[in-house]
DNA sequence: TTAATTAATGGACATTTGTCTTTTCTGCTC
DNA sequence: GAGCAGAAAAGACAAATGTCCATTAATTAA
């Protein structure tokens, strides 16, 4: 976590530090939880090693995958981190996960204490916004073909390493047409 | 824009005020941009009367409405604000508008004399991003027509007042494809 | 290692959505 | 009020995507 902070030459050594001081090692199996629906998020977690996955379910009882975190990256349900609402989201090991868990309540309280740590927190708004952002305009103009050919381009790792049936609700596509995306690309 | 802002309870009143004090009048006649593809996006609009449209334009040359701003909210080419790269945006107004530009430089200087500034613009994309997030889920899991039948229960003004064919790549789809739903409706 | 379970594939068909084009409607200008 | 231009609607057909189900492949558990 510290190189990855340190990646945004944003911080201090000591505002890191700081951070890293807070953060409790968590560790789960494969298939365990991190958040469920209904909850309040208010723990941040930065995956050490292993991939999350955030779902959410239908009204028709779906499970649609929402996000995908792998190693070096930061995983909440940031919608509910932000509005203390409820979340809709699962955070769900689909591998063994090492993650490093930092508190809201730490998290505030060095954006009060450091300018710094505020402006850390509005750089990862923006940043989750302008990823969402890409993701917005891959639905509004992209077949699910283009939708999939993008992600094995920018994203490999994720038709290598996710089970299918996550993508194709990632995709925004069911399971069955995923197959036949792959089948008539070979 | 001075309600606006007071209806966050997070700025004084003297904060606001600063904010004001920077805000220039500008109006554009319909058709007019206030921003175009490829300038990097260093103001952001209040819009005090009218109606303003972002798009961009897919390589195949058809014109994908991204989102519609009303009176009284902000609009910007929000990543390229952020980013300081070119805007793939282009914001127009869709009927005579009047606006209150404030410039990033200015938006910037406040944040870093006073905290309630910057925490002001991580609020901004905090909800920013829960917004598009709404979106995402939408595209995600639902059909056009469940996407138009919840835009015509959320944002009825959208389908009042938003050409159809700008709200048929807005919901991600063709006009003949809205115009279907529509009479398939009655 | 084998059995059991889950994931992925694929066939057959239905539904949704897109393409291309024409027609109708609406608002505007002269 | 006639004529024009752009927007919306709609017909006919094609392509994309979904549903339901059966089969095969891969994983997991005993």
């Amino acid at each position: 976590m510290k190189e990855y902070l340190q990646s945004f030459h944003l911080l201090t050594e000591d505002e890191i530090d700081t951070f890293l001081s807070k953060a409790e090692v968590y560790n789960l199996e494969r298939g365990e939880y991190f958040i469920r629906e209904g909850a309040i998020s208010n723990t941040v977690a930065f995956v050490e090693s292993g991939i999350l996955r955030s779902f959410y379910v239908t009204p028709e009882g779906d499970e649609m995958t929402y996000c995908i975190s792998f190693q070096n990256s930061f995983m909440t349900a940031y919608s509910s981190y932000i509005s203390g609402l409820p979340t809709v989201e699962n955070i769900q090991a689909i591998t063994p996960v090492r993650l490093l868990l930092l508190q809201k309540k730490d998290i505030e309280q060095i954006s009060e204490t450091s300018t710094n740590g505020l402006r850390f927190a509005k750089l990862m708004a923006e940043n989750e916004y302008m990823e969402l952002e890409r993701r917005v305009f891959s639905y509004q103009r992209e077949s699910a073909r283009e939708r999939y050919e993008n992600l094995l381009l920018t994203r490999p790792e994720f038709i290598e390493q996710i089970p299918l049936k996550y993508l194709a609700s990632y995709l925004g596509i069911t399971p069955r047409h995923l197959s036949r995306l792959r089948a008539e690309m070979i």
